[in-house]
DNA sequence: CTCACCCTGTTA
DNA sequence: TAACAGGGTGAG
């Protein structure tokens, strides 16, 4: 389910509602979604902590913890994290809560059960949840035209595989990615050494400019967000390709076509994206 | 590169 | 009933 915009308003909302506060204790109902170490040590390591500070690298997200540890967690599809009063209904797929001083309590909820959690130690060097794989965000001046062609310039790989690599940037999925590349006026199937150098340029403006555009539209209060359950994504309404094949292109009005890039259901601009 | 897989729920 | 879903990994 999410990418980056939505990853980074999970975070901005954590970050209203439980930093100061203590975990006093966590409840694992499916162990399967701790990914290191294993439960039982997990479950040990959170409790008497103290959230000092919430993250976010590419699409994880990172519960900063006063003496140095970190949870970090990923959403994957259909991960869900909500701050909920005291006692708050335990669901089918309510994998981990942490109860939290003052009553509340974090829920982690996750149909598919492919969201997964970290904890690592003060000091301990991460190697396990791949954060330290990730290539630079893209909002940051890591991000260029040089960048890109350096990385990509002699690649034929479909571009739209490029933009998802996240060794490369990290941060973009399939909505994204398509949003992105609509906007570039390039082809997803591109072969990406095909692209001239003011495409790549265009790209290296385009990846941050969509990005925020997107996480400032999906803004939400945590009270809207509670509401409702962390599944209103505010910034869909403001997609121009990403569900609408079949639909008239926003820009010339020709239908949007589907293809299959790299495996993922891309949508485009025939006319467009050349 | 492509594919299967990890899972369940929703939609056609 | 089958196809599909915003992600990532590992095998071939």
């Amino acid at each position: 389910m999410p990418e980056l915009p939505e990853v980074e308003t999970v975070k901005r909302i954590l970050e209203q509602q439980i930093v100061g506060l203590l975990i006093e204790s966590a409840t694992v109902k499916h162990e399967r979604v701790i990914a290191h170490p294993a439960a039982g040590t997990f479950i040990l390591a959170v409790a008497g902590q103290t959230i000092c500070g919430i993250g976010r690298r590419g699409k994880f997200l990172q519960i900063l913890l006063a003496g140095g540890a970190t949870i970090i967690l990923h959403l994957r599809m259909t991960g869900c994290l909500l701050v909920t009063p005291a006692g708050y209904a335990v669901e089918k797929h309510t994998h981990i809560i942490f109860h939290l001083h003052g009553g509340r309590e974090l829920h982690f909820i996750d149909p598919r059960r492919f969201g997964r959690f970290w904890f690592i130690k003060a000091g301990e060097d991460d190697t396990y949840s791949g954060i330290g794989k990730l290539g630079p965000e893209p909002l940051s001046d890591a991000l260029s035209a040089e960048y890109l062609l350096a990385s990509y310039g002699k690649s034929r790989k479909p571009v739209k595989a490029c933009l998802l690599e996240q060794n490369v940037i990290a941060g973009i999925g399939n909505i994204y990615s398509d949003e992105i590349l609509f906007k570039a006026k390039i082809r997803p199937d591109r072969p990406a050494n095909s692209l001239k150098t003011d495409e790549w340029r265009s790209l290296a403006w385009l990846i941050p400019e969509r990005l925020s555009y997107f996480t400032e539209k999906n803004i939400i209060t945590p009270e809207e967000y509670f509401a409702c359950r962390g599944q209103d994504y505010r910034n869909t309404p403001f997609l121009q390709v990403y569900g609408r094949e079949g639909k008239g292109c926003l820009v010339c009005g020709k239908t949007l076509c589907r293809q299959v890039v790299t495996g993922r259901s891309s949508i485009f601009c025939p006319t467009c994206q050349v």
